[in-house]
DNA sequence: CGGGACATGTAACGCGTTACATGATTAA
DNA sequence: TTAATCATGTAACGCGTTACATGTCCCG
């Protein structure tokens, strides 16, 4: 024998911490809720497929971070609702002490463009074309959000409104999007400019025919 | 029997495309090498662990994208040296091609500051100042490897070497390593924000004991 | 004489994704 | 009548991570 030393899984991942961050602004909430929440508020820094949220309260419940309280109806399942607990919230606070873990990009069109001298310079253009479009999207999106936004939950459902006046005051929540809309500012000029560079390279000779 | 179609596993990842690039451009490389390259070039953006890569390889062969040439050492094991083929380069060109799929920042210290309000200041600082202390020093790291990068490698063994002379010119590497400096650079400025925002609330009252 | 570089691998494990399943209600 | 919303789940699968294994050469 070696080490000897059986290694336990973690038992938290960001996708923990995010539900504890919801479930403790937003109170007791069901699965189907919480999906609705990371599509709306962190679907530009966290993605979770809904049956990967469903797993996870379930262990989540398991190890005491939350607990569940069951709401009768009929016609439909009944909702589970999820709260923090003492456990979770203190877990949570925990995790925010820690260091950061190393931060890694991780897109896909960086990776496009530092091999770009392989590609043809229009297929280039045609992905960042691509992406400028969704980018500009989201940058309307956030600064949409930002300003009028009362409208955005129509049936005044506070409980699914992260723009809603009780949360306006939150000054994390402002800081975090304007981070979000500098990112999107930085990566649009980015994109410009790999734009130009991609179609200066594309057409050296105009009109001419014949190559070596 | 519903649709019948049995949903094939898709055959390339964003690692299958950074290692054919890296083949692509510095010819004949071992797993070896490649993982060196990878902690060197891409470890800001996409990592990889050494088995992941050796384990690529062989699924990559499987499928014709590489090919491999024993090159015979005593005294260790063999040098597996791949090599991009064809196939394996139109497949590069071919992704090169698509529109990229949507992007998340994945970045835990934004979703620490989410949720700030649950923690106590002084430890979100101090998370807040292990980040840029850690940004500061990729900032440099950047900086000093698209200046003078000459001793980067010093044995001069050009295989090893994404700064030599001869890929000194293709603007896509700088076109890149210009978006990382400005996103450490716009990463910094909100971190520096963040800090300012959770200090002042960390000591609201300094020699007040009385307020409003 | 211990530690790093060189060079290859295997085994275990889970997060995250995709797809499938159910079924009532409401709106276009 | 078609589709979206509400509301819960299960099953399969693989990328990516962590840990372990082996053995030589070379440097301080």
């Amino acid at each position: 024998m070696k080490g000897g030393a059986v290694m336990e899984p973690r038992e938290a991942y960001p996708i923990t911490y995010s539900i504890l961050g919801l479930l403790a602004i937003w109170g007791p909430l069901s699965g189907y809720d919480i999906k609705r929440l990371f599509d709306h508020m962190l679907s530009s820094m966290w993605g979770a497929a809904q049956s990967q949220i469903y797993k996870e309260l379930r262990r989540m419940r398991e190890i005491g971070w939350v607990e569940m309280e069951r709401e009768e109806q009929e016609s439909r399942p009944d909702r589970k609702l999820y709260s923090i607990t003492a456990e979770g919230l203190s877990a949570l606070r925990k995790w925010q002490t820690q260091p950061p873990e190393v931060f890694q990009l991780r897109d896909e069109m960086l990776l496009k463009m530092l091999f770009g001298s392989f590609a043809r310079s229009a297929d280039l253009a045609q992905s960042l074309r691509a992406s400028i479009a969704e980018h500009e999207t989201r940058l309307l999106v956030y600064r949409q959000n930002t300003q009028a936004i009362a409208g955005a939950f129509p049936r005044g459902d506070k409980r699914y409104n992260p723009y809603s006046d009780e949360n306006a005051e939150d000054p994390y929540f402002g800081l975090v999007t304007h981070f979000a809309v500098e990112f999107e500012k930085t990566y649009l000029r980015w994109l410009y400019e790999a734009l130009e560079l991609v179609e200066s390279r594309e057409k050296p000779a105009p009109s001419d025919m014949g190559e070596s």
